[in-house]
DNA sequence: ACCGTAAACATGTTTACGGT
DNA sequence: ACCGTAAACATGTTTACGGT
């Protein structure tokens, strides 16, 4: 039989809603929280609870496999119905529909039976169609088939969460078990969701980005049905221009494939365009409430800032990103299961990535993530973008080129140079010199306001983001980057003012302690300001920031309680008393060195009090350095010196 | 008409081979280089000459979309003979076969003709069958087809490489097209060979891993036809267990979906299990020449370490190693297409990050990769490696967890901290404390072969790599990977040892700079070292290491011919002399600063001279410091200070 | 122009598994 | 046990595109 399209439904939902039911409040749970460390597992415990074999001790997580699937809501919400943005929101927007939709215009019956003989001899593994098929309703499904044949050696260890078998054991099931031993992709899917008990509650057809194959590029029209295309009798489509060979009997007799059971969504029936076209109107509901989006006011960008600006240090690593946001959004909290959260978690990626207000640091230690912390440049709140792909013509766009080089070259210095800014040790001892490239590099009067950390920011990336031309064949095609980057209108980018990079371009890179002085800087926390002062006011003495509960369960309060500059990691230093990790873009400042059109009276500076070499007459390239190693800079300026180092303080 | 197993080859070069062979030859330019920056357009320019419509000056690159292509070789060589790997080395071993090869199995004769009148009313857009089809032997085709319909007003823009089209756009093509309208995978990506000049070097059934979307999992069995899992018989695959519904006559009558016309694999003919089993036997050429790899006697670790060491900086960032590889080896670079080349890229990132013998440095400016450096604390030659998985069962698992933890926390340590030996410009001036902990740390006389710089590293990542945890709701997960960190031995974890880590915490981290100290330390390069010295000596006086080429242009050469140091960059710089970079780690220790098990006498040694404070009064908590922000702890203990703190030299 | 969303990548980490 | 290979992820960057 065939299913008319419009009476057609999820086969799950279909036949046993309270299922669906049960398995939507696992993929809601909002306990659940964001992965951290590279493939470890006993992550997504939770789905433990839908393993039913033996050896549940130490299942491998379930991982994201796809970081884009579009993030739409599931028809309904059956866990949480205190937000009315989740009624409100996107569950009409079927425009861009997944494909098992695409696949059901056609309609196929699955039947229940083998009807052809393939001798398949399947003596050990026993599979039930347990949702859907007609001759299973048990929700426990055994996994012992296809592993005890051969010597299962190994067969203690769960591969996967859902057992042993691999997706290619499950697959090769699925189509086995197939009337005609073959399946389209939706019909694997499908296929796995009514069979295997793990993928139960994964098989919304918009849900469904861990497990399914099509991980990257879910716009893949899985072998769609003609008519979804043909439906309008767009002009566009070009008629079928011949594939080799002749169709077969068989092929001409078959049916579609189709087995998934909804319908086409609602989108513009008339006239489905090959091209597909993207349509997100947004829901009415919305609309009359004014929110720009179904969270709220705030954009991406917003609420990133606040998390950063929420946190004690002033920096989150992705993660926690993704965390505060499942904590603080009702939105995002709702959507915090694998498949919802894809999509979100993909714009707060794209967003710190896209954004000059946001700055990557490195986090030391393998495997871990940088941090993102607020970039002291940007102008509080929202920031302007840095350069954005826009569609245009080949003319604008080389005209562009060069421009958006330069632009975002800015951009990458600036995030780049996070930790030029950093202090070290030797910082604290007094010698750190960042700040001449802030004196030297404007070229002019010491015009604070003018300049900006952001000289200090370029002047080191410039010189220092190009060392890698140092591989032998000289083919690395990053250096293309740099060829011709475009300097600030108040650098002499042929002239010795850049030569000066130097000394900023060896700077220390304590990346942490750095951060603060971003926030020193500029991008002092606002939100949290209050609650933080709050916070210290109701435990007078005694409440450090969260941050130093270890240290304080080591040392005990009363330690901390002396400690003005332990709360004034929160708020700009008082004046007088520079922040300790505010040295290379703060303190130096409101001291006055004075400015310099050569950066050695600069190293002077920082330097003449701790070593007793000349650094005075270091002669330096009249070139622009940015394709430059400074590391060899340096050692031939300091060769010049006669190599009269003296290190023996 | 059905071809039979046997006689059934590849459509493409069975019907014009010639095509096939400068399909091929465009896909092994060896003067292709790898790309480096992210998404950046104008890579892979080569394969424009493939694209036959306007508008080709700025062309989005192509790009890789899947890491994990297995790397089988094409079955022909033609560009290339002079290497007898290439015909030696794997193009039989096929055991592992591509869906398109299992689906030959049945064999399906394409029709050329369309048979269905499906009216789809495509006025704009033709498209001819170039290769296969016999409706034409044009290789170019026009996509001027599903866009014309809607107002194109970015037409003007190509999305892709090979035009406007989305991929969703030519699987529809493709689809609307068959004689069922409907494809498997398979014949979706045969089709695209077939008919879009973009993909037509791409369509060997082995190497297709830039454009077919089953980008992740490979393994992924694309519709296999029955036979070639029943063909044995196996007992473990089970029969068909009921999908819903009654199959139809067509269902029943149809035929298999296969077209690709390409035999089985070789393996095992009798059984094929459903699980699959990775049968990689090495080909006999290979074997009899007892080379371990197709390449030579080095593993990829070992070609790694060989391309840093011969990079004059001793760091590479990925993309140069890729590079590396396809320049100096001719295997790889036999292997350069963006196909082939994801196998052995997705090894040697592999192999870095499995190898305590590779470390990572992060490279600042946004959007630019990480230096990748031989750990300075590897012993040479191949290194043990890090610990690797290997398939347990629970117990051993749950028995070997802590131990793991510990030991790949070592690993990270080693590798993390590899700013924390950079030096800085102020170490430049002479304040730089790292070694400190080197003293320090190990809690005993000055024992430099037995503390070797791995104390320094791990001191360090011990103590910086937690200040995660002071995001405000303490849920951070990454916390946890630190819970019960394993100290080495000499090293006291719950003692004031411990504590004096901080100074070295708190260090630079130039980590650019850091390069050549490592190198100094350990790991120098030992393959280059006579290469270029022969340079040097050829053209004396004059000859600078590759890196320094820009600066000589910019300076003329008369200037670096008068610098011992620069050459030394890749020698151990002479006793006395300490290298410029090199101070944290190795110009300090032969200069013998006193051990000291209170880190803050080390201090005094790098700060005292610069800095008017005192430092010597320091509190150190008396814990471990792996759980706490060294940045607040620092700030801290300067409060202790009193904040008499005075920056102004 | 800004933004959300989707997507295509590059880079980096980890686990699995078969061959030796 | 080491290694090559495959694979499944996480993280980060960039482009595209539609809505407003």
């Amino acid at each position: 039989m065939l299913y008319s399209m419009r009476e057609s439904s999820h086969c799950r939902s279909h036949r046993d809603p309270s299922l669906l039911f049960s398995s939507l409040c696992q993929s809601m749970d909002p306990s659940q929280t964001p992965s951290s460390s590279y493939g470890s597992p006993r992550q997504d415990v939770r789905l433990m609870t839908l393993y039913e074999e033996g050896e549940s001790d130490l299942l491998p997580m379930a991982r994201d496999r796809c970081n884009t699937w579009p993030l739409r809501r599931p028809q309904m919400d059956l866990t949480n119905t205190t937000s009315p943005l989740i009624h409100e929101g996107i569950p009409e927007e079927r425009d861009e529909f997944d494909s098992s939709d695409q696949l059901n215009v056609m309609g196929l019956s699955m039947g229940g039976d083998t009807p052809n003989g393939l001798n398949d001899s399947s003596a050990a593994s026993v599979y039930s169609s347990s949702i859907c098929s007609p001759t299973g309703g048990s929700t426990s499904l055994l996994f012992n088939g296809l592993d005890t044949s051969a010597g299962n050696k190994k067969g203690a260890t769960r591969r996967n969460a859902w057992g042993n078998m691999s997706y290619a054991d499950l697959i090769t099931q699925a189509i086995l078990q197939s009337p005609e031993k073959r399946l389209t992709l939706s019909q694997v899917y499908e296929w796995m969701v009514q069979n295997v008990p793990y993928f139960r509650d994964k098989g919304d057809s918009n849900s469904s980005a861990g497990w399914k194959p099509r991980n990257r590029c879910f716009t893949w029209p899985m072998a769609l049905p003609p008519s979804v295309y043909m439906g309008g009798g767009h002009p566009s489509i070009s008629p079928y221009m011949g594939y080799e060979g002749e169709p077969t009997v068989a092929q001409l007799l078959a049916a579609t494939p189709s087995s998934s059971l909804q319908v086409p969504p609602m989108d513009g029936g008339g006239s489905i365009p090959a091209k597909k076209k993207r349509c997100r109107r947004k829901p009415p509901d919305q609309l009359a409430q004014k929110k720009p989006n179904p969270w709220g006011e705030e954009s991406y960008s917003d609420l990133i800032a606040k998390a950063l600006e929420s946190s004690p240090d002033g920096r989150l690593k992705l993660n926690e990103i993704y965390q505060w946001f499942s904590d603080h959004v009702q939105y995002f909290r709702e959507r915090s299961s694998q498949e919802e959260a894809a999509g979100w978690k993909n714009s707060i990626r794209h967003n710190l990535s896209l954004h000059s207000r946001f700055m990557r640091i490195q986090n030391e230690g393998a495997g871990k993530s940088s941090w993102w912390v607020i970039n002291p440049d940007a102008k509080p709140g929202r920031n302007p973008r840095r350069t954005r792909a826009t569609t245009m013509d080949t003319a604008t766009k080389a005209v562009m080129d060069k421009k958006r080089r330069g632009a975002r070259k800015k951009v990458m210095d600036l995030r780049g140079s996070s930790s030029a800014l950093s202090v070290s040790s030797s910082g604290v001892g007094g010698s750190s010199s960042s700040i001449l490239s802030h004196d030297v590099y404007s070229g002019q009067p010491n015009d604070d306001s003018l300049v900006s950390n952001y000289d200090l920011f370029r002047t080191r990336a410039a010189s220092t983001s190009v060392v890698t031309g140092s591989s032998l064949n000289r083919s690395s095609p990053t250096l293309d980057q740099f060829d011709d980057f475009d300097f600030p209108p108040w650098v002499d980018s042929s002239g010795a003012t850049n030569a000066v990079a130097i000394p900023s371009d060896i700077l220390d890179r304590t990346d942490q302690m750095r951060i603060d002085a971003l926030r020193g800087a500029n991008g002092l926390p606002r939100e949290i300001k209050q609650e933080l002062k709050t916070v210290i006011k109701s435990e007078p003495g005694v409440a450090p920031p969260p941050s130093y509960q270890e240290l304080s369960s080591v040392r005990g309060p009363q330690q901390l309680t002396q400690n003005p500059l332990l709360r004034g990691q929160l708020m700009k230093p008082p004046t007088g008393i520079p922040y300790l990790t505010n040295l290379n873009s703060y303190a130096w400042g409101p001291l006055g060195v004075p400015p310099n059109s050569c950066g050695v009276t600069a190293s002077q500076v920082s330097v003449q009090s701790a070593l007793p070499i000349d650094l005075e007459n270091l002669t330096l390239p009249d070139q622009p350095l940015m394709d430059m190693d400074m590391e060899s800079i340096l050692r031939h300026e300091l060769s010049q010196t006669n190599n009269q180092l003296n290190f023996d303080i």
